[in-house]
DNA sequence: TAGATTGTTAATCGATTAACAATC
DNA sequence: TAGATTGTTAATCGATTAACAATC
């Protein structure tokens, strides 16, 4: 299997395609590419483009079987197997996303959290959050390869180190840090602020058009 | 002031400079883009290019006075006036963004969480949780424009309604589902599945690699 | 056949990179 | 002057869009 080089775009746009065909009444059978361009408001070309790179199921006139379709973007996305990881942070901060169901259906599963600052284990939602102390252990039990950070800055590039000094792959960073990790290591930066700004500018673009 | 079309890249590394020069020493007085772009591993051109932009404080073999370049990328993002927002939610979720301290140097302020199935309102870190009847008024009253959407993927829809109808001018969509919102309001989806599937690709990029 | 749809090939557009002139 | 740096102009690259042929 050739896997060619996926455009950010394009894997942005594959995963709302999974989305909005997993969401369709069960009845439908078919789907096409320019109703999902239509009803995501997307352009035609485009996802005509990307189905047909991701799946062979495409029929003249029907479209794409969306059972088939579902099959054939979650194998693309490689969504089958679920990788496990940890969260370490602060308390209050790892609320949201040890308790978020949405990250399963991407093939994410956080198994537990870890806090930096309390020192006794305790639970949220279903799963425990452990002191620190334990992070090693259970790193190397349950074979975690991605490791979420969300503590405070300060502490940042220290819990960064420690999870790739334990063996971990890759890291999903939720701080503003700028977090050095060694070239095995693959950084994902969550900049939650560049949503803001990003939302703040089109709102300003919009008063003035106005 | 002609303000040009900003690509979301480079407002991305804008957020990302500002962060940078924010972080460097007291006595660093001028900053090159050669400097930063070594420090965060992007390219030179690219960077001396986005400064140029947004700022015309460059001196040659100085570089940028560090001062003057941090006043120019606030002003530049717009980040100097606070922007307030709701967030309207289920309970757990909304801990974590209440207590999130980064959004501020990005120009957002929540100001209160509002819950759709508790109806007493009760304190999260230093925010109040109301119940969503209190929406309406409270709305009204602190003139909000922004509204953040965690509620459970069936709610999302309605949730995106009433704020809209509420005088909200932008939705900052934490669900993975697909709203949709009039033309005059600015839809912000943070597409967590996005970061996931990223970083799940490049992990298996390297794994193919070695 | 006509129409809806796929999938491909060519054209356009925008962003990044390369090359270089200008300046202190 | 030499060197570091800025900022601009031209070249490259990649993604999107447009046009069109193929198919049921």
């Amino acid at each position: 299997m050739e896997s060619k080089k996926v455009s950010n775009n394009m894997l942005a746009r594959t995963l709302i395609y999974l989305n909005y065909v997993k969401s369709l009444p069960q009845e439908t059978k078919n789907i096409s590419a320019t109703k999902i361009a239509d009803a995501l408001g997307l352009g035609e070309v485009s996802v005509r483009k990307d189905l047909a790179k991701l799946s062979d199921g495409g029929r003249c006139k029907l479209g794409y079987p969306c059972q088939d379709l579902i099959k054939d973007i979650e194998s693309f996305l490689d969504v089958e197997s679920t990788m496990k990881a940890v969260l370490v942070g602060r308390g209050e901060m790892q609320q949201l996303l040890l308790d978020y169901s949405g990250f399963e259906t991407a093939g994410l599963e956080i198994v537990a959290g870890f806090d930096l600052k309390c020192t006794k284990k305790r639970n949220c939602a279903d799963k425990t959050i452990y002191p620190m102390s334990k992070l090693e252990n259970f790193i190397r039990t349950y074979d975690i390869k991605i490791g979420i950070i969300m503590a405070p800055e300060e502490d940042a590039q220290k819990v960064c180190d420690i999870l790739v000094k334990l063996g971990v792959e890759g890291i999903w960073n939720f701080t503003p840090v700028h977090l050095t990790v060694p070239e095995h290591v693959v950084l994902q930066n969550e900049y939650l602020a560049l949503s803001i700004a990003k939302l703040r500018m089109q709102m300003k673009e919009k008063q003035e058009t106005r």
